[in-house]
DNA sequence: TAATTTTTTTAGATTTACCTAAAAATAAAA
DNA sequence: TTTTATTTTTAGGTAAATCTAAAAAAATTA
């Protein structure tokens, strides 16, 4: 069994490593909020007990055992998550914080009780999958809002930014999943978006667009 | 803010303090499994932060403070067990365990929800009550089913004893809330309980028969 | 009341997860 | 290819919660 902080360093590498084939110990300390010399004890630790792959100075990769590990925990998360939102009506934004609690509760038993409640839901409330009991689930193809082109459309499907302030913004703006959208034009000056959605135009930032997930249906 | 171990130990000083005024170091350290001499360590610490009152060698009382703190785990630890047996089909001997670890996932609101989802429920799967937000719950008077007379009866409303094992064999005798019983006989040789459950004769041990909690309807 | 037992506290260590400051390795720039 | 900058590790230390062994206080028994 692993120990509460372990599990958020496993979980921080497995989110690492989607973006990077060998984990630095610097992106682990700034994701932890901590130091990267704390950063390379636990490291280090991990390695010992069979979690992570460790070359000093190079940085780390998780080993099948860590992986499944870290999926475990991310399931737990998301789970939490639907039941916060489907059953509690918590809105998307507010539930993040509680999951990162809720995830680390030990029962087998309760999980799967948790996901037969939900309705063994496939997806949690910023459209992130959710691994079924083995650790499978579909590797979702998703295109950025912000590298779409003028025409193009597709429906809101995800978010790659879970901050509150952002989620509300969205909501704000009426940008939820499920949405359909399509991009009506590009703005030269600070490459802000146009886009329609439910009939109306608005424009959002590039910073915004960036983390807008599209699943594309077409039109290029 | 208390850290998880804090909160066990204000939660188990809470409970001891039902039975005894003051509440003494050896006690505390049986319950918690843990050393008295680390037991000492905690309890200056509590003091410190103003949750006991503490003389040396004489034992701790719970501050206004400290109990409103108890009493909050408490709410939430019985919240948590009537979710997983009301909506997850956990069996009253299968919570115990799994609430200990949710009472101590901090959200005010995820609380206050869950009793919403609950329907405010007023007491918990062993028919313990559940405080209020406030802190406030109707103080039940039981009186254990050993303490009974011939030809007394009354309702199963409580259990003094929460261990699966109890638990599951009650479950096996039907002995389960909000059954009428009454009182036949009780056997000189082993001082065991002849009872009268749903038209059935039954016989249960004095050890059972003192962790089971009646609230009476009469008949003396 | 004195002796004995029980309860509680103190003293000094250990483990986990951190930290800062400084050294070592690697990467980038000149 | 040096020099410089960045990244990572090591060394040594702290705070929380635990422990064992021994001392001190309180309660019990003789
Ligand atoms: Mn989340
Ligand atoms: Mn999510
Ligand atoms: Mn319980
Ligand atoms: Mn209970």
């Amino acid at each position: 069994m692993q120990s509460f902080t372990e599990e958020n360093y496993l979980k921080i590498i497995y989110h690492l490593s989607e973006l990077t084939n060998t984990v630095q110990t610097n992106a682990i300390a700034e994701q932890i909020q901590t130091k990267p010399a704390s950063v390379t004890d636990m490291i280090k630790k991990l390695a010992d007990k069979g979690f992570v792959d460790y070359i000093k100075y190079q940085g780390v990769t998780l080993t099948e055992r860590g992986r499944n590990a870290a999926i475990n925990i991310v399931r737990k998360h998301r789970l939490w998550e639907v039941f916060l939102v489907d059953k509690l009506n918590f809105r998307w934004d507010e539930v993040h914080e509680v999951a990162e609690e809720l995830e680390h509760i030990k029962s087998e038993a309760l999980i799967e009780r948790l996901d037969e409640f939900l309705g063994f839901p496939k997806s949690d409330p910023h459209g992130d999958p959710i691994p079924d009991k083995n650790g499978r689930f579909a590797k979702t193809q998703f295109i950025k809002l912000i590298d779409l082109k003028i025409g193009d459309g597709g429906t809101i499907t995800g978010v790659s930014q879970h901050s509150s302030a952002f989620l509300k913004h969205l909501e704000k703006l009426g940008l939820t999943l499920g949405k359909q959208i399509q991009i009506t034009d590009v703005t030269d000056f600070d490459g802000s978006v146009e886009i329609l959605v439910e009939n109306k135009q608005i424009n959002i930032s590039r910073e915004v667009a960036k983390h807008i997930l599209i699943s594309t249906n077409g039109k290029n």
